[in-house]
Order: structure tokens, then C-alpha cells, then sequence
DNA sequence: GCGACAG
DNA sequence: ATCTTGTCGC
């Protein structure tokens, strides 16, 4: 089950990020959101599959409405930079399956704070054509600068002499967040969204539970590497 | 050439 | 990502 859309190639993956990096469109974030997809990943218990989760969250409420799980084999190690030609497939499978199409996604990885400035955040709002959000545990690029102790406050996240994010404390005296803006949505709106879906835990909602849900589908999964297909 | 490096 | 118990703090 070859993905085109996600070649293995290393030189043509990162062809493949520079062109899509000039699709993405760097503009306000939407401000009516119903709709939040959460997104994350975890290996299967062999190592050899991705595990994608794709949770849809009604807003404001951020109650979780429904989710979906897809597999699929892993066919490049892990590269920094190349993280969405790994966990891509999958997440863009769990995504489509969702009875609704979501209003924004919110990815535990990077927006625009990357290289080629095409974080998996960034990645599947365009190949979907909808808002996206980065917001990741650790950092990929730029200068690490932290923010003052307060959940809210944030200091900018600079790359190469470019504002790519910012680095924003979701908890007191709490690791902060590297947030991005991947797709249709700017830093501002990257930062407020990730903030509105907070309930003053270190991780937004949406991103908190695909990470739960990625490791419960994991965990379901024991020692049997497979057992269906599609 | 030497580090740094989402998950 | 993943390997892993208890422990400090609100």
C-alpha cells in the first residue's frame, strides 16, 4: 500500500516540502470554529507501523464527539525534518475517516517552525486545504528563549532571522509549548487557539487526548502486529 | 568540520 | 517516539 502522496525518498521529500511550503497561506485564523481536530501518533508495539489519531472536539465546549485510528507501515526512519513523511500517511487517513470535517486542526508537531517551513502541522493543511495549528513538546528550530512563568505568556520564536511561532507557557511554571501556525492562520491565531483550548494543563485538549487515544489504540494492539486490513 | 535535531 | 517508580506539589 505505497503512498505517492508521501515519497520515501529523503531528496525527494524534501523537493516535495519546498513546493508545498509556497502553497501555504499565512493569514487570519478563522474565528468561527465549531469543529477542532487533534492529531498525534504513536509506533505500534513492533515498531513497524505509525498509529494515527484524529479526535474531533466540539468548540467551545471541547468535549470529544468521536475519533479515529488508522495504521500504516513505517518505510523511512525517522529524520528530523521529515517527521510527517512518517506519521502523514496515517494521520491523513484518520483525518478523512472523521464524520465531519473539522473547522481547524491543532498537530502535536510543528506549524511553519521548521526547516523548509513545512511542519507536519503545515503539511496536512494544505494537502487538506484546511487551518492548521503546530503545537509541539520540544523545539525543531529557531532560538530558544523562554517566556515569562505565567500560562499565557510567550516570547517569539525566530529562525534564521524569520518569526516563525512563538514559544508560549500554557501552565505556570510549566515546559512551554513551540507553537506555529501551519495553514490558513498566523501566529496570533496559532497562539490563541492553542490557549482557548487549554484547560491549564500543559497540553490544548485536542492534542491531549490523540496522544491519549494514540496510546490507548497502542497498548490495545499487545503483541499482535496485525490483525485486519482495509 | 562541529553541533542541533518535531516525534 | 520509547524505556520506566516513585515522588513532590497544588
Amino acid at each position: 500500500m505505497l503512498t505517492p502522496e508521501f515519497p520515501t525518498d529523503p531528496a525527494k521529500a524534501f523537493a516535495l516540502q519546498r513546493r508545498l511550503a509556497q502553497q501555504v497561506r499565512l493569514e487570519p485564523c478563522p474565528k468561527r470554529v465549531r469543529r477542532i481536530a487533534g492529531c498525534d501518533a504513536a509506533l505500534s508495539p513492533d515498531g513497524q507501523e505509525v498509529v494515527g489519531v484524529a479526535v474531533l472536539l466540539d468548540f467551545p465546549d471541547l468535549t470529544v464527539l468521536h475519533h479515529e485510528v488508522r495504521r500504516a507501515r513505517l518505510e523511512m526512519p525517522y529524520v528530523p525534518g521529515l517527521l510527517s513523511f512518517r506519521e502523514g500517511p496515517a494521520l491523513l487517513a484518520a483525518i478523512r475517516a472523521l464524520p465531519e470535517t473539522p473547522d481547524l486542526l491543532m498537530v502535536d508537531g510543528a506549524g511553519i517552525a521548521h526547516p523548509r517551513r513545512l511542519g507536519i502541522a503545515a503539511h496536512l493543511g494544505v494537502l487538506l486545504d484546511l487551518p492548521s495549528v503546530g503545537a509541539a513538546k520540544s523545539r525543531l528550530c529557531g532560538k530558544d528563549v523562554q517566556p515569562g512563568p505565567l500560562r499565557g505568556e510567550s516570547a517569539p520564536l525566530v529562525d534564521r532571522g524569520e518569526l516563525v511561532g512563538c514559544i508560549l507557557r500554557t501552565r505556570d511554571g510549566v515546559k512551554p509549548l513551540y507553537v506555529s501556525p501551519g495553514h490558513r492562520c498566523d501566529i496570533s491565531g496559532a497562539a490563541y487557539w492553542v490557549l482557548a483550548c487549554g484547560k491549564g494543563l500543559r497540553l490544548p485538549e485536542p492534542t491531549r487526548w490523540a496522544d491519549r487515544l494514540a496510546g490507548e489504540a497502542k497498548r490495545a494492539m499487545g503483541a499482535d502486529p496485525h490483525s485486519e486490513d482495509e
